[in-house]
Order: C-alpha cells, then sequence, then structure tokens
DNA sequence: CCTCCAATCCTAATTGTTTTAGTTTATTCA
DNA sequence: TGAATAAACTAAAACAATTAGGATTGGAGG
C-alpha cells in the first residue's frame, strides 16, 4: 500500500472540482475516491463522511464568494457598488455552478457556519449602506437583493431560463430594477 | 397478495405529502412504499421509478402552481396584479415546500414538461403586460420577476434568512421594489 | 540507526437504496 | 366458467455510505 498522500484539503478540492464539472450528478464518495485513486473508506481519514464534505465544500466556496463579493464593493458605493456587487455574484455563480448551491444552503444548529455566513451579507450591507438606506429598512433590502440575485443565477445555471432570448440583457433589467431602490433616497 | 388499491396518482399523492411533510429528508421509493403498505417493486406497476416519480409530482405541482397564479392575477391589473401573483406564489411555496422547488427543476429534452411550465410564466406576463411594459423588455421583467419570487421563497422555506426578522416586511420590501418597475409606464 | 506509534490505506462486512426478472394471484370480461 | 391482464410479490444484482479491524508506511525520539 503506497500512501496516497491525502489531505481533507485535497478531498475537498477534488469534490469542488467534480460538482463543478457537473453540477446536475449528485456528489458522491465514490466519484471522489476514483478521481483520487483510493478506496472510498480511505476517505474517513480526513472528513468525517459525505456530510461533512458537502459542508467543507461549502465553506471553502462561501469564503471564496465572501471575497469575490467584499472585492467588488471595494472603492465604490451607491448603485455603482449594487452593480459591482451583484455581477461579482453572478460571475461566482457561473463559474462554480456546483458549488454555489451548497453556499446557500442553511445548517441549522452549526454556529462555525453561520458566522461564516456574514462573509456574504457584509458586502451587500456595505453596498446598500452606501445608498442612503435607512437602517431599519437595511435587512429588508439586503434581503431583496439577495433572493434576486439567488434566484437568478439558481435559474440561469441550472437552465430554468427557458426561452433562448440574452439572458445577459435579462441580468441588465434585474440590476437596474434593484438599483432603482437605491438611486433615490428619502 | 391481496391487491392494495394503487394508481400512478395515488402513489404521486403520497410521494408529494411525504415531500412536503420533511422537504430536507430525501424523497426514496422505500418510503413512498412503506406509506403505501406495499414492497418497492410494487411501485414500478405504476411509476417508471424514482426519476419519472419525481417528474409527475413536479408537473402537478406545476399545474397546482399555475392554476394559483392564474387565479390570483384574474381580474386585476397592474402593481395589484403583481401584488397578488406575488402572494400567490409565495403562499404556494410556504404551502408545498417540498414539491416546490421540483416545479422549478428544468428537464432538457422534455417537452411535454416545457409546454406546462409555460403555466406558471403566462400569468406573470399578463400581469406586467397590464402594467405598460413594452413588449421587448417583457420577457426580461418575467426572468427579473421570477428570480426574485423563486429566490425568496426558497430562501424562507429553507430557513437561509439567518437573522429573525419578520419575514413579511421582507417579502413586502421586494415586492414594492418589483411593483416599483410596474408603476411608471414610459 | 533503530524502534515504535500514529496516521493512512486497505479488505470485509452491514445497511439501505434502485432496479430488473420472474412468479403468483386477483380481477375483469368474453 | 375460463382466459387474459394487471398488480402484487420474492429474489437478486448493482451501487452507495458507513463501520470495524488489520496491515504498512513514515516519521519522531532515543
Amino acid at each position: 500500500m503506497p500512501r496516497a498522500g491525502l489531505s481533507a484539503d485535497a478531498v475537498v478540492a477534488v469534490a469542488a472540482a467534480l460538482l463543478d464539472a457537473d453540477p446536475a450528478t449528485e456528489l458522491t464518495l465514490s466519484r471522489v475516491a476514483v478521481e483520487l485513486g483510493v478506496k472510498t473508506p480511505s476517505l474517513y481519514n480526513h472528513v468525517a463522511g459525505l456530510g461533512d464534505l458537502r459542508r467543507r465544500v461549502a465553506m471553502a466556496g462561501i469564503v471564496e464568494l465572501g471575497d469575490a463579493l467584499r472585492t467588488a464593493v471595494m472603492g465604490r458605493s451607491g448603485p455603482d457598488a449594487v452593480r459591482a456587487l451583484a455581477a461579482a455574484y453572478r460571475a461566482y455563480a457561473v463559474a462554480h455552478p456546483g458549488i454555489y448551491p451548497l453556499t446557500q444552503e442553511a445548517r441549522p444548529g452549526d454556529p462555525e457556519y453561520a458566522a461564516l455566513g456574514l462573509r456574504t451579507i457584509e458586502p451587500a450591507a456595505a453596498a446598500l449602506r452606501s445608498c442612503d438606506v435607512a437602517e431599519d429598512e437595511l435587512i429588508h433590502r439586503i434581503r431583496a437583493v439577495r433572493s434576486a440575485l439567488h434566484g437568478f443565477v439558481l435559474l440561469e445555471t441550472r437552465h430554468g431560463f427557458g426561452i433562448p432570448v440574452d439572458i445577459d440583457a435579462s441580468f441588465e433589467t434585474l440590476i437596474e430594477i434593484l438599483v432603482t431602490s437605491c438611486r433615490t433616497p428619502a
């Protein structure tokens, strides 16, 4: 038995790659093991099972998505910030159609996971605060933006938009609707 | 072997009920069979397998959702129609948190399924047309509304809104943003 | 250098799932 | 009544997750 030299990170990376390569196919430990040239039970030395693997992929994805959003919003404000945030959000989902849905899955009773989730909320909060959104409206506006972006990229990446009409234009329309709510401070 | 008196519809109904009763738990033929007091292979007399069962549940759901939307929009126009549509959409998803996601799954190469999908699009198209949305903008507006609603109800029903702040108020905010794009004809 | 121990990887086995094949029995209808 | 059809069953194959336990590797400390 020559040692394969695995690590939790390597397993997570392969799982993430498989997920993005074919988002429609279920992630299985078998496929990850084959990809790594190892038997399935060996994965348990690095990861506590399929559920844990999915959680780890999700957390890595949240960090990446959060960083992308933070970067996008940096140095921008008002409608510009919202537009940049939206573009970055969509870009991440399109680039990672398998990982993305995991990043938006709730895990009740997992404080570490919940804490990470704030990474994707904060940039949105910053962008909206930079439009003069009242503080008691902020959460609702964040939820609205998040809902719109989440729904759009989910439908896009899963081919839910049936008609072959320019999806970029649809996204522009969506963003402009969202931005409208930003343009006019009270 | 006393006969159980099943039918495709009965199987679909039980599957739908299981799905809604516990949206987090995977739908399996085993559970459906147990619920019906029958062995798993017997289900194949009525349904072509798990995939077919899911498809049938989805189609039944699409019809129900489409009817709810059509009813909501009937006799209304402009912002009123959009508000009613949104409320009905959310009500369906909340009442059927297990079935709803299936109704929004794309099935490439399934014309019957695609045709059914129009049932949920048409009410939205009607609502938006009744605001003076230009015809070449219509698809994009429909997609925007659909994205926003889809994302919201998915996050709501899967407990994706972390903070315990009034979700109804957030939905109101979202609808008002969508309706804004409706209020002002060119 | 050598021993030892912990980590890694394996095989074997259990459980639970989908699905196919073939059999039996109930129902229907000619 | 008797035959055809449909619905249920048993048996079994294929595949996945997981656990248990055993063997080997690789490195840490003497």
